[in-house]
This record gives structure tokens, sequence and C-alpha cells, in this order.
DNA sequence: GACATGGATATTGTATACAAATGCCATCGG
DNA sequence: CCGATGGCATTTGTATACAATATCCATGTC
């Protein structure tokens, strides 16, 4: 993240996720540029960027504006990355290698004690997640699927789940991780992709759930997968 | 496509589709710019909409060149195509209307038209086939699954099948296609994803073996799925 | 002769200036 | 009062200049 360009991208970036920049804004290039402290070019690279991430959306007409999702957005969005991560599971399980259940077993121990703690560690928790996660797309070995699941994973909506997930919750995505963990290790494809897209589609429904019941909460963290 | 750094996008597009600009070749910003008979600026944008879409890569140190496949990453790609392509087959299928069911017929019609004349003509062949599979992506409603499978319909490795395609396998093709518009016509979406399925790893399967018949032949249009 | 080192050359990154287009608002006519 | 029109302000698109960095080649040393 040396280069001027990258970090207008993590920051314009962390400004929507955060809601700093809410749904329907108009993203000028100079206000941008002048929050970030640079010239317009490398705030019109970064805008760009996030276009393919369909974190932003264009006018008819040039102009950049943060897209806002509907309820319809968001069950797409996570029934693909249910399918995509599916398979990545899927080709893990096929592919596993002992040093990468090793590392697989590690993260899923760190995540476990996260949340063992008297009060959750929910920082904790994400990180092992994510790390779980990574190490099977990487196992995985499509860099297609790694790019296409790229901008399905870190979706504003999917962002908002995990702090309040209660202890119940967390204990039972660290369940389903212990059963992809056997999966992997009896480099059985099927059950691991099965398990995987039922536990995308769990996040989904509890995302959905809490969203019906409160709309509009603010929080800033990733969804517990 | 009016816009100047769209025409340089484009007009790269075509040179690596082509095989004007082979697989690993340097693309040096200036000279393309030459090329295109523009600036930098537009240039520099173009690729970076290229690199999303995979078609070049970069090195550790930002330089640009013409992405190289390996057998790997075709069937990779395929996979995925297939994969995504039979997802968008089941949402249309239970999503179809009556008026797309007559759009899908005609364009499926003019297909089969094209394949019956004395010298098919392989043109008429793969526009029908453009507009046939544009249809079910329109009628999937996911503008998610579009945007990911934009990247995988036009490959360099896609685009070289359909010239040698014997009237037999475009026979084929015509026929899947009708069954895939039977499959629309009951909504059935299960049917439609399986037929669909299969239609993209055959034309994966014809794309391997004519590759391993004659590794670099020149060609340079569509496969016809 | 092989390898390290240094500087010349080429390439990419960023800033800025200017051109083109879009949007906004006030004014005018009905 | 409503709508159309024209011009001003704002925004985006492109070109160019300059800075930073990487590559390449020649030279020198072991």
């Amino acid at each position: 993240m040396s280069r001027v360009s990258d970090r207008a991208y993590g920051a314009i970036r962390n400004m929507i996720l955060s809601g700093e920049l809410p749904a329907g804004a108009q993203l000028g290039e100079e206000a941008l540029a002048e929050m970030c402290g640079v010239s317009r070019t490398p705030v019109r690279e970064a805008l760009r960027r996030l276009e393919a991430d369909m974190l932003v959306g264009r006018t008819d007409t040039q102009r950049t504006f943060v897209a806002d999702w509907s309820i319809d957005d968001v069950a797409d969005a996570f029934e693909l990355r249910a399918m995509l991560e599916g398979r990545a599971a899927r080709r893990a399980a096929e592919r596993m290698t002992d040093s990468a259940m090793a590392r697989i077993r590690t993260a899923n121990r760190a995540l476990g004690a996260a949340i063992q703690q008297p009060v959750p560690d929910v920082s904790g928790f994400l990180e092992g997640n994510r790390e779980f996660h990574a190490i099977i797309l990487e196992v995985a070995g499509s860099r297609r699927l790694a790019a296409l699941l790229g901008t399905l994973i870190e979706q504003p909506v999917v962002l908002r789940t995990a702090r309040q997930y209660s202890r119940e919750e967390l204990r039972r995505s660290h369940a389903e991780h212990e059963e992809l963990t056997a999966a992997f290790a009896r480099r059985d494809g099927a059950w691991a992709e099965a398990i995987m897209t039922s536990h995308i589609l769990r996040a989904y429904h509890a995302y959905a759930e809490a969203h019906r019941v409160r709309q509009g909460g603010e929080l800033t963290q990733e969804a517990a997968e």
C-alpha cells in the first residue's frame, strides 16, 4: 500500500464500508482528492477499482456515487458467494495437503480460543475466520475463483453482523468450521462443499433476520462465517 | 465507445484477442498510446480494465504484459463458466416471461437458419449464439452474476474454436439450444441448469480436443456454445 | 571469465493544466 | 404558475510535465 493510489483506494473504501460515505452519495473526484491529500489522478484510479468491486456505481453521464444495496442485491451476492465458496471448499478438499491441514487446524484453534474468553474476543474470532477462509481459497488453487470471490467477500452489507453475534452463534460458526476441517481431513469434496454452502447461507439468513428486526444498525466489522 | 479511453480499451483488447500482441508481450504505456493515437492517460485506464478482465498481468514491479494461459487456467475458466452459466440458466427458467421466450426462440431460429445454409454462415451462428446467451443472462436478473460472467465469456482461448466447428458440431450446439428452450418453456430450473452446464463443458472438451491435435492454431472468432 | 557496481535509459506514478461535457439556476415567454 | 431556454458553475476527460523507480549495459575488480 505504498503507492498513493493504493492509499486512496483503501481510504475511500473504508469510508464507504464504515458508512461515512452513505449509499447514494456523490463522489466528486476533486473532493475525494482533497480528503486523501492527493491529486485527482490516483483518485480516478481508485474509483475505477471500486467500480469493479461494485462498491460504487456510475450514472449514464459518468458521475460516480456510492452503490446502494437493495435486499435483493444482498441475497444475490450471498447466493453467489455460497456457490463460489462451496466450489472452493470442494477443490480444497480434493487438493488438501498435510501442511495446509495443519494451518487450518491452527487457525481454527485460535478462533475457538477467542470465543471462549469470558468476554468473547470478536476481533480474534474475525481474524481466525478470515485466515481459515483464506487458506481454503489458497488450497483451492484457482486464481480466477479467488478473483471472483474477491469482489464478494467484503461488501458493505456483509460487514455489519459479527459484533452482534451472540456467543451461541459464534459457537455454531466454530462448530461448522470444525466440521469443515473433518471433511478436509477425509478429502471429501462433496461433503466440504455442502457444509461450506450451508455455512454461508446460514450467515445470510442471520443477517437477513437481524436486518428485518432493526433496520439501519450501525456496526463496522465483518460478518462471521 | 466515444470516449478515447474506451477506444483504447477496445483496440488493445482486440490486439490481444487476435494474437497481434502475443502472450507474454510487454505492454509499454507509451508504445500503446502511440499505437492508439492517444496520450498515456486513457491507455493506463484501459490497461487497468484489462487487468480486471485478467487479459493482462503485472510483474511485481508494475510492468504490464499480455497474460498467458496455461492448460490449467483454461480448464479453470471453463469450469467456473459452466457453473455460473448453469446458475444463470436456472434463474432464467424460474423467472422466464412470455416475451423473453419469444426473443429466445427468435434468436435460436436465426441460429438454426445460419447453419443450414449450403455453406454454414458462421458469423450468423455466432451472433445468434451471443444473443441467446445474453437474453438468458438478462432474464436471470442478477447484475453480479452478469458481471462475474463478463470476465469469463471472451477469453483469448475461448475465442478460437468456432470457425473450425464441423457442421455436425454446429448442429449439436443448435440442438442443445433447442433443449434449453424447452426447459425454459417449462420453467424447469434444474433441467435448464443441467443442460447449460453440460453445454459449456462440451464446448470446453471440444476446445481441449482441438488444442491437443494442433497446438497453436491461429483463428480469431468465438467458440460456439 | 564471472560477478558486482554504478550510472544511463526506459518505464511507471503523480500532479497539474486545459478541454469538453454535464448540471444547475435564473430568466423569459406562454 | 409552469415549462423552455440560455448561460454560468461544476465535474469529468485528456494531455503533458515532472518525479520516482526499475531495467539494462558497461565497466571494473577479484
